[in-house]
DNA sequence: TAAAAAAATTAAGGTATCTTAAGAAAACTT
DNA sequence: AAGTTTTCTTAAGATACCTTAATTTTTTTA
């Protein structure tokens, strides 16, 4: 448990990473995001409800993850401690939500509803830029995901993962790591007792 | 083959569908931005240079490209009038390029050095803005590719690819259209013959 | 317009991954 | 601690997609 002080001590590190604030930029900032606490298993965001809120994960963990017409999961993102996770398509654009958000431990955010942000980057403006370079980012991220999974085996992006995302694979069970990965939980079982002989 | 005049209108109406401009700030803008022509099959940033320019693309089609260690190659982006393309985690960190990037027609581009959009989001502080929005853009676009890819069929993908990208489709070879879809070219070409039956 | 190069097709055989189903192990709950 | 639920493993059979290789078609070049 996080005692309200401290929680937005690591959004406005996270913020200091990237741009210049004044004292007065982190007071309207503070303003702006308010703390929410999850349950594991709660849903932040449900499909078809329309995402409002930029979202910093403070502590815990959770998954967005997307349901084809067959009632097939796909997990689309996770967010640990200090990543921001939202459905952006919904939020930028007012229309439904295509995946759910789910905690997968409990967890704790500070969100900010869009009225709010719009104000925020007229009252400080270098949040512009915060937000372009955290989307420049999270571009290339993705990118260099798409092309990982055209171009390596599923054994080679597994071995990856784990050892890029260590602290992601001790909070979530290994099926959603497979989902994650694009195979099925019993392919991933297999790709792991291969290794251990 | 496109007028000198007529060439920074199609960059100026792009950056005013998303934010507004000044006549003083569009000048600024023209005078950053150099045009480049290049001949089909031209390589735009070879693999191993780094990418120090964003690009806007005026007329013609290129190809962004992977090549991995056993020489296959795997095309990350198509490009078209109207859309920006680069390496950008080259452009961004200054390393060197991981991907190709090579017209497949004649092609014009309007390119602006990092060295002068930095100048320019200083003098034209709303630019920062018209990035931030086509990097979230750019970013649900992939994702939405990334969950697809993971969802979809092989001939489901190519069928929206055909449907929703009919300008790209009929300016490159089947063969990479496959490759943007993950799949090779034999096997496209299976697809369509069931298609057609 | 003939020759050369590039792109697309076809088909056979191979492999990675999936589906289904059942049982074992681990993690929660009362 | 026992019961329940969740997660992981194993294995057999099915399938989507790949590899290889040869042929045809289309496009480019001289």
């Amino acid at each position: 448990m996080i005692a309200k002080e401290d929680m937005y001590i690591s959004l406005i590190e996270n913020i200091k990473e990237l741009v210049t604030v004044s004292e007065k930029d982190i007071s309207l900032i503070m303003d702006s995001f308010k703390p929410k606490a999850l349950a594991k298993k709660d849903i932040l965001l449900f499909k078809g409800d329309t995402s409002n809120h930029m979202r910093f994960i403070i502590e815990g963990c959770l998954r967005s993850y997307y349901i084809n017409e067959e009632g097939h999961e796909y997990i689309v993102q996770f967010g640990i401690r200090n990543w921001w996770i939202n459905d952006l398509f919904s939020y930028l654009t007012k229309t439904p939500a295509q995946y759910f958000i789910q905690a997968l431990q409990p967890t704790t955010i500070l969100q900010i509803h869009r009225d709010d942000l719009d104000k925020l980057f007229i009252q400080v403006p270098v949040m512009e830029r915060f937000f372009r370079i955290k989307m420049e980012r999270a571009y290339v991220a993705n990118l260099n995901r798409t092309v990982k999974s055209m171009s390596e085996t599923s054994e080679s992006r597994y071995l990856n993962f784990i050892k890029t995302h260590r602290d992601i694979e001790q909070n979530v069970p290994q099926y959603m790591v497979a989902s994650y990965l694009g195979i099925t939980p019993e392919h991933l079982s297999t790709i792991r007792k291969n290794l251990h002989q």
